[in-house]
DNA sequence: GACAAAACGGAACAGCGCTCCGTATCGTAA
DNA sequence: TTACGATACGGAGCGCTGTTCCGTTTTGTC
């Protein structure tokens, strides 16, 4: 897939070379701009920083979580796929949950604000919460029911309500020295692991 | 103490009628309005329903959080008192930690939006944090500490950690079945339980 | 009843998301 | 090369926020 096709979406048909040129750019600023001033950044700013007007941003990014969907689209593609090879590279099913669960937090707590954007119920982010979810809840599921499966983690814990609490538990602060959101994700895992019946 | 007093402050010194009245009409407008819209609805809108001037509004409560504060100080107050009565009245302290952190559930997902506001970095909510964590992480620091002395729960967490954890674990939408903030909190809990050693 | 202090109300300003349409640019066919 | 329709661009403008500020009103007191 080429990279004009796929910052475009692939099955549109061929666009104005400016136009093509433009969402680069507007991809690159937004990246730039979210770093500094989180995922709710103004749209004029990033607009600003990309030399091009309000209008472009809206034309190419309808929604904001569009934008930040295609900002980011690469990493949870590499997170979602890391899922299955952890799964076969590990030597238990429930270390393989863990390593992608701690994938899954250092893509959230690097990324300012947008743990917080996930799970807001307001400002076009809730496109943002269903392609997260739609890619990642399937893979996580998989680990789960491995996990599970193989008697080491409670059954009975949905992939979906474990992904939230795990994305709930990275909302906030992120220079607050207090708290350390691995810290209680690790207790999170320690409540699901199942202890292996002795037998 | 009288309930003027407690509604001005204690310390001030005497005002003027109107004032202690308008304070009073506030209070009981935003609780209302908290219900319907969240405790992030528009000031204007708290204005019109207590009939006052938005002036009239900061100055009485400088900022939100101040009147989110005042609104919820009598079940903030409740649950820091509970924390003691549970560790005198159950059996365990870990059950004592368990029912106390189910008060403090509770209170945050019958109050729409409040979590989110609470772990909030922007919209003057910063004193609304300090005020609960003031009020409620010593409370939750005895309860831990009782529980960890009796060798049931891990030692090392945090009182602050763990109610921001708790906390976390309540944001978002409260109407989406899927997630129920209890389960995972079960699953929390369920982690920082220590096994007793068998001896 | 008069007067100063206290409190009130809401106009006004700034920042935001989002829309809409006149204008500029691009691709193509003559 | 030029001309022209399609496409994309830019930003003024609207509505909704939070917050301030000051002319006006109310209150308590003498």
């Amino acid at each position: 897939m080429a990279a004009a096709d796929e910052a475009r979406g692939a099955s549109a048909r061929p666009k104005r070379a400016d136009a093509v040129r433009n969402q680069q750019t507007l991809l690159a600023a937004a990246a730039e701009v979210f770093v500094t001033s989180g995922v709710d950044a103004p749209i004029r700013e990033i607009a600003k920083r990309a030399g091009v007007g309000m209008g472009t941003i809206y034309r190419h990014f309808p929604t904001r979580a569009d934008l930040v969907v295609a900002v980011y689209r690469h990493q949870v593609e590499a997170c979602a796929e890391a899922g299955p090879a952890l799964l076969a590279e590990e030597e238990s099913p429930f270390t393989a949950l863990e390593r992608w669960v701690d994938l899954f937090v250092d893509f959230l707590v690097t990324k300012h604000g947008l743990a917080d954007a996930l799970r807001s119920d307001s400002g076009g982010f809730e496109a943002l919460h269903a392609y997260f979810l739609d890619r990642l809840v399937p893979v996580c599921g998989q680990l789960l029911d491995a996990a599970a499966g193989a008697g080491e983690a409670r059954p009975g814990v949905e992939p979906y309500e474990l992904m939230r609490g795990v994305g709930n538990l990275c909302v906030g602060r992120d220079d607050d020295p207090r708290y350390d959101p691995r810290r209680l994700v690790d207790l999170l895992l320690r409540g699901l692991r199942e202890v292996r019946p002795s037998s």
